[in-house]
DNA sequence: TCAATAGTGTCTATTAGACATTATTAA
DNA sequence: TTAATAATGTCTAATAGACACTATTGA
């Protein structure tokens, strides 16, 4: 192996590096306003960002002390900046295999005061009840839940306000475009609980008229009945329920029809 | 301002840094294969790589000397990858004002054998003809264009056969999905030169049958006619020119028809 | 029975896609 | 005139979307 050669002649310390390697993730959820027995649930997408200690562990006053953030941290040697996202959604709300996903790359000069830091965003949906019990923890002072509206109203840390405006695009744009919305339902669901999750991300009449959604929803080739399989909780009449499968989607936009 | 105390607090070197921070491109362009007058274009999607040199500028053993590889390099400090992907494309092949997208960054520990070195993986569209001079420089023995299966089954450095891999499903998606078909054609286009790009990823039937996509085409709501303007260059009969606007579409898979 | 949600019937207008036909022009 | 590509005519089947109507069940 000629590499053997090359590497002793190497030196990785002969050209100036990033001072840091982070992940950032912003962790949806989407709450039900409400819910109340035999009603379909009206829906809510919330973001949860968390407020900044204004002193860190040994005591000093803390980088962006005070201001709201995503929840995030370094990448340790040895690990892919997924891997670190995984590690700090787990240590911040206890969740595990959830639906985690890199969005962006955050590394304009200047971004972060400490150094030539390199941020990975990431997104995750939970289900709600794995917030509940959340708490801060850490150099977190707070956590709390917040609507996209919300979010950027706050004194954001870093370039985090940038980072929340791409994540609410990304997660619209999939919502439609992919069948992530099954990351905010159980297992089972109603053509109306579907339809509360893709409310909240638009107007679309075929989506807005119940009567219209009802129908398309079992001509959808990746959305199937649970045969004979029926809930009341969402109306006194039982519906049925649907599952995702897992067929691949290709959307096209030249076959489309507008 | 708070953070000039935490500042002064804060010491960079602290923590484990990564030895380094590239940006490599895939460089794709799409060339007619055997064009004729009065005829519409055949396609072929194509992908530049070069081949490492054996040895660098001061004559030792290169690191994955003699394998093919993505062009790219390492980011400066006071720079955007992205700016350094510019930069390196600008070297590279001379051009500017091209479309550039970032789609991914490899950071598993090991990618490297260099050390701890993460890369922002973009995908460029260059026209054919700026790729036409391109000669090899700097640390690169040769420069050619691959097919996405040629290319594959080339001696590839570090993990640019996984890059490759990814780029090339990408530029398929969204080929289909976006309007990027547009930077492979001139400004001003006849439905079978666009068809034939699309004819590079799909075998959709309403993209094959010509009559069909000669139909749909006018009805696209991103793509327009350039009134009273007509080219012979792929037939004899005059045919329609077009021109994509710069209509937004958002596909809902919840909304197409299967 | 009432109220509320689920689900279907029915109509109209549009569209896809297949196939055949016509239009245009250089050689 | 021929050959090739562009573009339209025509038909059938499917679908969207609107609106009205029926079904189901707890309160």
């Amino acid at each position: 192996m000629s590499n053997q050669e090359a590497l002793a002649h190497y030196n990785v310390k002969k050209y100036r590096t990033p001072d840091g390697y982070t992940s950032d993730i912003a962790v949806f959820t989407i709450i039900s306003k409400g819910r109340v027995p035999y009603k379909p649930p009206q829906m809510e997408l919330k973001l949860m960002l968390i407020r900044r200690s204004l002193t860190n562990s040994e005591g000093l006053p803390n980088i962006e002390g005070g201001k709201w953030a995503l929840p995030g941290g370094f990448v340790n040697e040895n690990e892919t900046s997924y891997e670190t996202a995984l590690r700090e959604l787990k240590e911040e709300t206890g969740v595990e295999q959830i639906h985690l996903q890199h969005f962006g790359v955050y590394d304009r000069p200047g971004r972060d005061p400490r150094g030539w830091i390199i941020t990975n965003a990431f997104y995750a949906i939970v289900p709600e009840y794995a917030l509940q019990n959340r708490q801060a923890k850490d150099d977190a002072a707070a956590v709390e839940l917040f609507t996209i509206q919300e979010a950027l109203q706050l004194d954001l840390a870093f370039d985090h306000a940038e980072i929340i405006r791409d994540a609410a695009a990304v997660i619209s744009r999939e919502l439609l475009g992919t069948t992530i919305a099954r990351r905010f339902l159980p297992e089972e669901f109603t053509y109306s609980e579907l339809r509360a999750v893709l409310l909240t991300v638009t107007d679309d009449p075929a989506i807005v008229s119940d009567a219209a959604f009802a129908r398309k929803i079992k001509s959808l080739p990746f959305i199937e009945e649970v045969k004979g399989k029926k809930t009341t909780r969402t109306s006194k009449k039982p519906t049925q329920l649907y599952r995702f499968n897992d067929i691949e989607i290709n959307q096209s936009i030249y076959t489309a029809t507008y």
